[in-house]
DNA sequence: ACACTTTATGTAAACGTTTACAATACAATT
DNA sequence: AATTGTATTGTAAACGTTTACATAAAGTGT
């Protein structure tokens, strides 16, 4: 049987409201002395403060929902930790809710049982939904932001990213320096995410008076798979460079070189865009151009609950 | 304004009680034609189930909170993919605390942020607790599990992971059959985990009649980092192969190799124990010791709430 | 026609907090 | 001494559900 607040007053021969006050640290409505004595029987019942009845009872939301879709790729970790960061800093707790890999089902799922808790807000973390999960998300009227992935539906302010047309152009621009011509952009997928890199891709390209074979632009989906079956198309194609939608997708072109007896770079450069730790992994390593992904998870945070009544 | 049983009451002419029992499917307590009339309502209503007065009200804890400690190792996708689909099939909810990334402070407030939620039991995943933690999270009189990684002083039936001896042995064994005798084990940590696969190691090569050198054996912490800066001690060593005690480990060995020019696996044979998606972004490929870990996974979760009332 | 069972619904208390408002005690001011 | 103000505490309603119990209506068997 766990101790509730009225345990508490009883024990201190006091009211709820009282001990209530003490608990929730209401500065100036009670006694030094007071607090003592309630925070003493508070240690000794072994009281924990029942958040659920609390939020009923304030009717005021303090928790956000982060929903994570398990991508193939792993930048959940810096996301993460800058959210946490800025929770931090806000008094803001936060909780994940898991969406399974790329599963709509599951995704729908994370979400509604998100909604049904007491939510300040939700962060969609690298998920990509569908016309009803839209629906949905919208119809619930509680603000929310997209967090490096997001569609091109979603409005102004409702998405935290990297400038991913000045992703897709420094990649692009760093193989043109090192005097190739001939690039292929291998990975992206429909998100907005995915055409602002191909957009910055082209300009890049443009820029630089060279033009862009079709069949040098290849959809996918980021995952490390994915860049190990791009890669025969990307051998046939006539390119010497190829810059990968992520850390993935760089990784498995390497990995599919490497068993073709291609050489990298000398045969094949690649640059990926993210900077995770996978980059070091490859052999040779990864180049990359570097997403701060600390900074998007707490920026994502703070924009959210500077703007809570969207 | 959120709308609420009380409105979906007023809307169909019925009493809270009965849209409660409509709206929580409590089946044979009412008609079918009352049932459309409440979900016709609710739909229209845009109403939403508030989970934390449910919870209140039933004094029934569905939700298993989920502590996710980021280690610099990657397997937490299979296993919350694990602990999802046992959830799924017992009809339970899990949200997960971040716990950040080893930090001790994090996980003390992770744990008492998911002590405060109405919650059915814990699953603490890849992680490591102090005194103070272990203490709380005993005394909160609660079921949990240690998943993946545990400590020797847990008792019996709290941790579910893979069978670390087994895992050490079948690692090592290997490396036997393919005709080693200088063997080392690299990236231990000090938990039970590590000293278990520690044994398994120390059993096979007994069994085989070798002897091991103390400066074989190097503690660390699973990671990538830690692999790479193992290298030279293996190197120096007069070993001719390794059992990396994590993928992670591994392949910081191989890319530190690789740097050192010593040829994998001729020069040095390498054996990971994990198999993540990490051993094959490693070139040469990582050979491994497989974990199931999405059976670790929903055996954790099976596990907890088979015996919740522990 | 009777008692009895079954089915469907309603009434109201309960869960553990918070908080507006009321009440008290005491000090300071006039 | 009466008044006002301030600091501290108490009273009780409210939050949105669930559920034990009560009630009513309809069906069953004799």
């Amino acid at each position: 049987m766990k101790a509730t607040i009225k345990d508490i007053a009883k024990a201190t021969q006091l009211s709820t409201a009282t001990v209530s006050r003490v608990l929730s640290r209401k500065e100036g409505t009670y006694r030094e002395e007071t607090a003592k004595r309630v925070l003493a029987a508070a240690e000794k019942l072994g009281y924990r403060r029942n958040v659920a009845a609390a939020d009923l009872a304030s009717n005021s939301l303090k928790t956000i929902a982060v929903i994570l879709n398990n991508t193939q790729t792993n930048f959940w970790q810096g996301i993460l930790d800058g959210i946490q960061e800025a929770a931090l800093k806000n008094h803001r707790q936060f909780i994940i809710f898991y969406a399974g890999n790329n599963n709509p089902a599951m995704l729908t799922q994370a979400l509604n049982n998100a909604l049904e808790r007491q939510i300040a807000g939700i962060l969609l973390v690298a998920t990509k939904m569908n016309a009803e999960q839209l629906a949905i998300l919208q119809h619930a009227n509680i603000p929310y932001r997209f967090v490096s992935i997001y569609d091109p539906s979603q409005l102004d302010r409702t998405y935290v990213s990297s400038d991913n047309v000045v992703i897709g152009r420094l990649a692009c621009q760093y193989l043109i320096d090192h005097g190739h011509s001939q690039i292929a952009f291998a990975g992206l997928d429909r998100s907005a995410t995915g055409r602002e890199r191909l957009l910055g891709y082209q300009q890049a390209m443009t820029k630089a008076g060279l033009t862009i074979d079709p069949t040098w632009i290849l959809n996918g989906d980021y995952s490390f798979e994915n860049g190990q079956s791009l890669f025969p198309q990307i051998h046939e194609a006539d390119v010497t460079a190829v810059v990968a939608a992520s850390d993935m997708i760089g990784a498995g072109i390497i990995q599919a070189a490497a068993q073709a007896r291609v050489k990298v770079p000398d045969d094949l450069s690649v640059i990926s865009i993210d900077g995770t730790q996978v980059c070091q992994m490859t052999n040779p390593t990864l180049t990359c151009v570097q997403q701060d992904f600390f900074t998007i998870g707490a920026t994502s945070l703070n924009s959210l609950i500077n703007n809570e009544q969207s």
